[in-house]
RNA sequence: GCCCGGUUCGUCUAUCGGCUAGGACAUCUCCCUUUCACGGAGGAAAGACGGGUUCGAUUCCCGUACCGGGUACCA
């Protein structure tokens, strides 16, 4: 077992956008996976035809090509365990689902599901148990004769796990330790359907052994069902071959409880998808962190946070650093809220850590047709100068917009109730000096801007501000001789005579 | 209902029996900045409850409460 090649997967059913708890999911395993040499698979768990979604699969693979947790061993990448699309393993499992009836760990079952809906009207809390097995319509109420007639008129069932009486099942989590459960509270639960696909519980015994999957993690929410699991390891291919299990901890809705959903995002005004997804069916689009303005790194850094640490004070991880540090003992048993604002720090550090030539493309993008033919060392320097006070990389559009283009607002009332003749004269004058600037550097611009204050009799404080809503349009942005610098003698000269003529 | 899991500042978390319970986000105050930020200094803010075990429990055990997950021919 330890001396095994480690081997993960994620094990997606692309049926939407992907949530952050599975960015979340496979975050953890490639970190596992990459600390340890290992390989890390991604399958598609698509054996529900009626929950199929064109689109959704290839939309996921771009998740984690943005993210930068490229499986090795995929549908799109290939590898030696193929196919990786459980619809297309679908002989595989049937063989599987006949050695358990054969062995007495399973049986058919001829209950239809409206049968199995209607016994559920009838008693809410009806399971498919070793209690209410005896009284269905399946091969251990149903003589042999009856049961291989059903089968061969071609009579829809599906077999199901045969529960043990009065077991304990009991395994080790690596984050929870020692779990148990009693077998007589577990229900018969269907391993093959009625179509011949197996449920999730057969595949992902079968896929795990035959993708020979080292550690297996998964969301909390597959606690419950794992004796199931650890049975079919038992009955198929051996506890000794059973991979090591991790259950994840759930990331929560950050107001009230219960686990985080898209509808929480939307209520909330945050993402909760990696990228935009958009419903083939509605047509209805729904934001992601991408789209949101954040960079990948940081959105893999605040989710590495979520529900595990190092043991120290560090919270900025490189993907490098993560890989370096991580280690499924850290990881949390609880879940943990999620916070945008904190998220949004992240952003904030990634950006004022990222240097300009890696920020450009995106800030690009952001600045759109404005910036498209600007010189990209000058849209550096932007960056540069700006992008301290940028949270998400939309905010580019604001803090850098006005370097690129004239400001579309100039907002005079903030300097109309304090303007006098002595501040018209004042910036007159300016723009004779500028004129004759040779130079064009801040210190020179900010030096004759301040004797031309004092020889006037005014206050550079006065005017510094006016300066500002000149150049930019509004009350933000750095140092207004840094600005005035970067847009160069013409823009600023143009901006000035422009505030000018509204204000008359 | 039943089963399983969880529980440290508002939030994410540190603590592997010795705690004046530390850090970060958010929040508040001040400084810097003649803009908005960034940055700096400081403040307020936590061990669900009850029993054990122990010289000593946030830490170990049991119970209670609360929260969550599961209970589909969905994953």
């Amino acid at each position: 077992m330890t001396d095994k090649r480690v081997r993960v997967r994620y094990a997606p059913s692309p049926t939407g956008g992907l949530h952050l708890g599975g960015v979340r999911t496979v975050l953890f395993n490639y970190l596992f996976a990459k600390k340890h040499g290992g390989d890390f698979i991604l399958r598609t768990e698509d054996t529900d035809q009626t929950r199929f979604v064109p689109g959704a699969e290839e939309y996921i693979f771009q998740c984690l090509e943005w993210c930068g947790l490229v499986p090795d061993e995929s549908a799109k990448h290939g590898g030696p365990f193929g196919p990786y699309r459980q619809s297309e393993r679908k002989p595989l499992y049937n063989q599987y689902a006949e050695q358990l009836v054969a062995a007495g760990q399973a049986y058919y079952a001829f209950d239809t599901p409206q049968e199995l809906e209607a016994k559920r009207a009838a008693m809410p809390n009806f399971q498919y148990n070793q209690q209410s097995r005896q009284s269905m319509r399946n091969s251990l109420t149903l003589d042999a004769a009856t049961v291989a007639q059903l089968i061969s008129e071609g009579h829809p069932h599906v077999v199901r796990i045969k529960m043990p009486e009065q077991e304990t099942i009991t395994f080790t989590d690596m984050i929870r330790g020692e779990v148990s459960f009693d077998t007589t509270q577990v229900d018969d639960k269907v391993l093959l359907k009625a179509d011949g696909m197996p449920t999730y519980h057969l595949a992902v015994v079968v896929d795990d052994h035959l993708m020979q999957i080292s550690h297996a993690f998964r969301g909390e929410e597959w606690l419950p069902s794992a004796p199931v699991h650890i049975l079919l390891w038992k009955y198929l291919f051996g506890l000794d071959q059973m991979p090591q299990w991790a259950h994840l901890p759930l990331i929560l809705k950050p107001d009230g409880n219960g686990k985080l959903s898209k509808r929480d995002g939307d209520r909330l005004g945050f993402p909760v998808f990696a990228m935009d997804w958009t419903d083939p069916k509605t047509n209805t689009t729904t934001i992601g962190f991408r789209e949101r303005g954040f960079l990948p790194q940081a959105f893999v850094n605040v989710l590495a946070m979520l529900g595990w640490n190092d043991g120290t004070d560090k919270e900025i991880f490189t993907i490098e650093e993560l890989i370096a540090s991580f280690s499924m003992e850290r990881v949390h048993k609880g879940g943990a809220k999620f916070d945008f604002e904190k998220a949004k720090w992240f952003n904030q550090e990634w950006i004022k850590q990222t240097d300009a030539t890696t920020l450009l493309p995106e800030v690009k993008k952001v600045l759109g047709d404005s910036a498209a033919n600007a010189d990209e060392t000058f849209i550096a320097q932007v960056i540069n100068l700006v992008k301290d006070r940028c949270v998400l990389l939309n905010d580019f559009a604001q803090q850098a917009g006005y370097f690129f283009s004239d400001p579309t607002k100039v907002d005079t009332d903030a300097i109309k109730p304090k303007w006098d003749e002595k501040k018209t004269l004042f910036f007159t004058e300016l723009i004779r000096t500028y004129e004759t600037e040779q130079f064009w550097q801040a210190a020179d611009l900010e030096k004759a801007f301040k004797e031309i204050a004092a020889v006037n009799e005014l206050k550079p404080g006065e005017l510094m501000l006016p300066f500002r809503i000149m150049l930019v349009g509004g009350k933000f942005g750095p140092g207004v001789f840094d600005i005035a610098a970067l847009i160069g003698k013409d823009a600023t000269i143009a901006r000035i005579k422009h505030t000018l003529s509204l204000l008359q």
